[in-house]
RNA sequence: GCGGCUUUGGUGAAGCGGUUAACACAUCGGAUUGUGGCUCCGACACGCAUGGGUUCGAUCCCCAUAAGUCGCCCCA
């Protein structure tokens, strides 16, 4: 118990460090170019912001999120998702003021109480950007192109891009009828999750993956045929742009989000080799958040993208980026007299700037070697006895076994060359 | 929440009812008293996830628990 940890989270070590860091500098790249600024906002929450963003009835707040309650017996949750979270920090730090259009991004811990499998644990990483305060389509569009393109940036292949509309309150609810019409002398064949969704959330029946392969539902009412005249332009505009920026995309009739807050358009981003958790990122408009968590009501767009699939889609198309070299110099002390001017040695390097280490051991010269070869380190330098009365140092190529005495004085020089 | 598979030293693993638990890597020491990567020699699990059970005898069979992992659901 002590030595491990809680299932679903784990340690990013050295050995993948570089691999994340390189994801999160293309994100910060990107951002900055489409003018998104970081915001960090706290891992946990009131329990309310998430059950009122998210919605009640959807799995990620009914069965999924860590809740507790502090000291003082309020009721806070570890955030599942940063949406809500960033719409609180807009509305709390009233960011409304400086311009009618926010653009947000954010990386950072989630936290889902879900049983954990490949590309998906209980503590895991988003990437995402929120634009509040536009309505236009060409904003959607720009989301879209920008999740697009950080993805492409990491080298990534043979991602789907689908894209949809859910509608809004003014027509979603015709098309949920048009759904329940439609389904209701079938229920006897959905399975049993569909069967509770069909009054709650008949969306959901379209993405099901048990009857999502059944014959009727070729048959399915689509989105598109229900949506109102200022959704289904919204729509086509989006596409229009999509289409004027060269993005490939098809239209998933089926394609609807997990989350309530999501109202015309949703897109999702798939590698299909992962499987289940096949979907890398995923986003939409959600125009009737802001108001829904107490502002005015002010139209916005997202996506969030996952890390540890991020992550695992480079691994699986070789896309990690090398790790480069750790040690240029190591230096070897033999005997105490050494130790105190190679240690001395060893900050002078570093100063330099000259990436240098040492083993404190204080082992056979055999030992130390094998550590700097152990390090890759292209030089040595060795510092003995004899070389501190003589003022010099040997150093040592590792590459052609080449030796030479140098003085100490212009070791760093001559490191600095050759390096 | 449901299901499959797995669990042997620091690591990767073999063994699969019977007396020293292979082999490899890593580590440490030596051959080479101040010169690595190659080679050779030596050391390195009083124990096979934990707890029960079956048996003359269990790492091996059975049950339970735990952990890991993968899949379903859901989601990024």
């Amino acid at each position: 118990m002590l030595t491990t940890v809680p299932r679903g989270t784990k340690d990013i070590l050295p050995k993948d460090i570089l691999g994340w860091q390189y994801v999160e500098n293309k994100i910060r790249e990107i951002c900055a170019l489409y003018g998104y600024e970081e915001i960090r906002t706290p891992i946990f929450e009131h329990t309310e912001l998430f059950k009122r963003g998210i919605g009640e009835g959807t799995d990620v707040v009914d069965k999924e999120m860590y809740t507790f309650l502090d000291k003082g017996g309020k009721s806070l949750t570890l955030r599942p998702e940063n949406t809500a979270a960033v719409v609180r920090a807009y509305l709390q730090n009233k960011l409304y003021a400086e311009n009618n259009l926010v653009k947000l991004f954010y990386i950072g811990s989630m936290f889902r109480h879900d049983r954990p499998q490949a590309g998906r644990m209980r503590e895991f990483h988003q990437f995402g950007i929120e634009a509040i305060g536009e309505e236009n389509p060409a904003l959607d569009a720009e989301i879209i192109i920008l999740a697009v393109r950080f993805l492409e940036s990491l080298g990534l292949k043979d991602l789907t891009l689908s894209i949809n509309s859910v509608g809004c309150p003014h027509c979603r609810p015709n098309y949920q009828e048009k759904l329940q019409d439609f389904f209701r002398d079938k229920l006897d064949e959905l399975c049993d999750d569909c069967k509770k969704r069909f009054e709650t959330k008949p969306l959901r029946l379209l993405d099901c993956k048990v009857d999502g392969n059944k014959d009727f539902m070729q048959n399915v009412p689509k989105a598109e045929d229900s949506l109102c005249d200022e959704c289904r332009s919204h729509f086509d505009e989006v596409k229009t742009y999509l289409n004027g920026a060269g993005i490939k995309y098809e239209v998933d009739s089926r394609l609807v989000r997990g989350l309530d807050y999501y109202t015309k358009t949703a897109f999702e981003i798939k590698y299909a080799p992962l499987g289940a958790q096949s979907a890398i990122a995923g986003g939409g408009r959600y125009d009737g958040l802001v108001e829904e968590i107490g502002g005015n009501s002010t139209p916005a767009v997202g996506f969030a993208a996952g890390l540890e699939r991020v992550l695992l889609a480079l691994e699986s198309q070789k896309l990690l980026p090398k790790p480069d070299t750790k040690t240029e110099v190591f230096v070897i002390a033999l005997g105490d007299e050494a130790k105190l001017s190679a240690f001395k040695l060893l900050g002078d390097l570093r100063n330099a700037g000259i990436k240098a280490n040492m083993d404190y051991a204080w082992r056979s010269m055999k030992a130390q070697l094998k550590q700097a070869n152990k390090f890759s380190a292209p030089y040595v330098v060795i510092m003995g006895e004899d070389e501190v009365k003589n003022n010099i140092v040997q150093l040592k190529n590792m590459a052609n076994s080449e030796q030479d005495s140098v003085s100490l004085d212009n070791i760093v020089e001559r490191l600095k060359r050759v390096l």
